[in-house]
DNA sequence: TACTTGCTTGGAGTGCACTCAAGGGTTCTA
DNA sequence: TAGAACCCTTGAGTGCACTCCAAGCAAGTA
């Protein structure tokens, strides 16, 4: 193997791995391959998944649209999208810039549930804020 | 009547004015009452419920609390405090606090969301943020 | 080789927060 | 006074996002 023919190895977790590195259970990580939330994970010979760094990073990207408050099921259709191709670009952005508005409400929604807490907890002598 | 005597009479409101008033469904609203998250309603000679404005109050301020996520356990645990009277003064201090901290990794964790989104839509060449 | 640990599948089960149904009584309007 | 609109209760059903189960195959270690 020549120089510029030399590369690691691709890195290949198993699921425990993944578990251990997402906090996804098991479970959950077969299930989102299951509804197609994953795309197809790489198998070893006898059978067993094999996680690769591009399915990682597809797992964080997943977990930031989950901590927005998306639905499984509008994830599932970005992850769609993304399989078919180039023609969806459209949908997708549109997809995501709803979620970042839905995602502003939320922010704003908690700023103000904030608020009351803090007044409440000013009534109950509470510890003041750091 | 003397006019030091002299006061509207409490307003009191059918279920479906509170419906419209606060968007929680008949159905929610006799719920949190069944499980406790609402104290005792009044009733009408035959048995209707008839809300109060203090009650209005509370279920403002259970709104609030729903939209820091807390859990409808929890908020009944908060309630049940409450009835119970002044000395469970510090375990509700600290239902609240417990909840302040919360909703403030909760707008972290959304910040950190919305980070990522703005960032994948700029990729796609979305709107600008306004 | 025997044992332990880890992985596979499809389908069933769980917990939460509602949401609805059935069957019947009450109140308002024409 | 009739009909429409509203309200009551208990108990069952729904949708979501997991979570677990059973039965069995595979890999690594003493």
């Amino acid at each position: 193997m020549s120089l510029t023919e030399t590369r690691l190895a691709e890195t290949r977790y198993t699921i425990s791995e993944v578990e251990a590195r997402t906090g996804l259970s098991q479970h959950t990580l077969r299930w989102y391959e299951r509804i197609g939330l994953m795309p197809h994970v790489d198998r070893s010979h006898s059978g067993q998944r094999r996680f690769s760094d591009k399915d990682l990073d597809w797992l964080s990207f997943v977990g930031k649209l989950r901590a927005t408050g998306m639905s499984v099921a509008d994830m599932v259709r970005y992850a769609e999208l993304l399989r078919e191709g180039d023609h969806t670009f459209d949908e997708r952005r549109e997809l995501l810039e709803r979620t970042r508005e839905d995602v502003k409400a939320r922010l704003a929604e908690l700023a103000d549930a904030l608020q009351v807490l803090d007044y409440k907890i000013g009534f109950y002598g509470g510890k003041a804020r750091p």
